[in-house]
DNA sequence: CCCTGCTCATAAGACCAGCTTATGCCCTCA
DNA sequence: TGAGGGCATAAGCTGGTCTTATGAGCAGGG
């Protein structure tokens, strides 16, 4: 899939066929403000350079994106749809940036957050991204762990806030449950499993050699526990990413947070698969130091969490 | 949100941020290979080239992001996890070429789709992505409209393939059903619909005013039937992301395909209120004139929507 | 009725960023 | 110890993209 394409898409990669992030935020502010020029101010360039960027992407799309009048532009239908999926790349940009922010900020920060993989992956960008807009000149640190390197940091006064996704709260901790997440058996869409009728029982999972994360990652944890300390790897790989790419190659059946598949399930690159009797849903949980209630930035940041 | 911060964020917007996708391209290619000269010949550039750039991301995030030894490149912790985000860039800008590929070779093209919005939105730019990958060579374009219209470009031989949500089949199609999709409750974290235990009732939704898509929409649809015809309208918007935008500004409640809240859950900024008693399932389904079952590239896209 | 103010487009010149080619150093393995 | 792969640095060119300056179309008010 990749070396192959590789090969194959001299057609020019991505960046030379997708217009940059600062095209797509102009597009974007062209869609709210409905004035080429009023983009322009917000954005901080001039009118004739957003005309132009604009015109540029248009060329490079092959498609009309907005009508202009004399009266101001509009987004013509295909623009509307293109904006849309401007919206999706701009997003996940702004959540890299929160992130990325973060890690800047390690040394000299107010606020340092340590949390768990799939937390400090899938969840933790956004939630930065709405703190800094409420709160934009807090500095935010993150460091990633598994929990107990969350408890050390923490119980070492180096982090002031940590996000875990065990089962059980490391000693010395208080702790709050910010949300649910659960386990979810995947395949790939040719596999048997995938045209069962009846739910998987805890004996087929438990029976069954799955691709996992390897022991002492969070997942792996909650699944032992749930069947019992019997979960048989097929593979043990070392990131989440990973494990998805190899389900998604086929290789077997996986379990994963669903936090870590949405979009896998949605494009049917994988299947969810139901089971019964199997307690996979796991808690989320906020963790600070016993009596060092939150304050702060930190307290912000958890009740952003919450709601 | 946006003018103020517009004004604010004079800390230069995210495309001064954000490393250009042909940085995050090279980063994931050096994550997965492990070299940067291999990496370089990969993206189509020298090895020098790649060592700058890469060089300047490291500058522009103010963090290690690979470790260089004379035997090759391998992530830092730091940069495992920039290289997580960054995929997820990558993701949605690969989403954003499908479908701008497909709206531009609308002409001359040898598979045309036509599709409703929510389908075109959020499913259809992955699906394309994986055939374009199966069948590089396969010109698609696509159509967005209504049911109505779907059918329309259908029976006009002007699609090939079609893609709606609705309830009903448009009389003269045949179809198959390729996923389900589920229309969701949601509230704004402080509505006070977040803290009810118990589910929702039927009756209850109906008579409370929510914000919607305006009438005609395939989602209005199915709620106004789910209900009886009864939906209250607080606010009638013509696009789903303005319809979000509203409701995670605390307007209201409102009914949404859970394709199009996805992020917005998981970030906490929407939340989902269970509801009993009403049927807001609906199926997806792929669609073709009566008679002229799908061959070549649009057998394949199909196949590729169920498997 | 025309003037003012908004919209967008075009043209010409300056500037900056990033690429390539050419080299050098370091390490490992045979 | 020499060959080869890995990365960094230097110098020069190329190209894109911004800015300023200007023009043209349309609306609404005095």
């Amino acid at each position: 899939m990749s070396r192959a394409e590789g090969q194959r898409e001299r057609t020019e990669s991505l960046a030379h066929r997708v217009p940059d992030l600062a095209a797509l935020e102009l597009l974007l502010a062209v869609a709210r403000l409905g004035s080429l020029g009023a983009a322009a101010r917000e954005v901080g360039i001039t009118q004739p350079a957003a005309s132009s960027r604009l015109r540029s992407m248009e060329r490079q799309l092959g498609v009309a994106l907005v009508d202009r009048s004399p009266r101001g532009s509009r987004l013509t239908d295909a623009g509307a749809l293109v904006t849309d999926w401007a919206r999706r790349v701009v997003e996940a940009a702004a959540a890299f940036d929160a992130g990325a922010r973060a890690l800047r900020d390690r040394r000299d920060s107010r606020l340092r957050v340590a949390a768990s993989m799939t937390i400090a992956e899938y969840l933790l960008p956004g939630w930065l991204l709405a703190l800094h807009a409420e709160r934009p000149d807090t500095a935010v640190s993150l460091l990633a762990g598994n929990s107990a390197k969350v408890a050390e940091l923490l119980l070492a006064g180096e982090a002031d806030l940590g996000f875990v996704e065990g089962l059980n709260v490391p000693t010395g901790l208080d702790s709050t449950v910010i949300a649910h997440d659960r386990l979810i058996v995947v395949t790939a869409p040719g596999h048997p499993w995938a045209r069962r009728r009846r739910p998987l029982t805890a004996a087929e999972l438990a029976s069954t050699p799955l691709i996992l994360r390897e022991r002492g990652s969070g997942t792996r944890q909650v699944l032992d526990a749930a069947l019992g300390g019997l979960a048989r790897p097929l593979i043990e790989l070392s990131s989440t990413t990973a494990v998805k790419a190899s389900a998604v190659s086929g290789a077997g059946p996986s379990v994963l947070s669903e936090l870590a598949v949405g979009e896998e399930l949605s494009l049917r690159r994988l299947v969810s698969i139901p089971v019964e009797g199997v307690p996979l849903r796991r808690a989320l949980r906020a963790v600070w130091p016993t009596g060092h209630r939150p304050t702060g930035p930190a307290r912000e940041l958890l009740s952003l969490t919450r709601a």
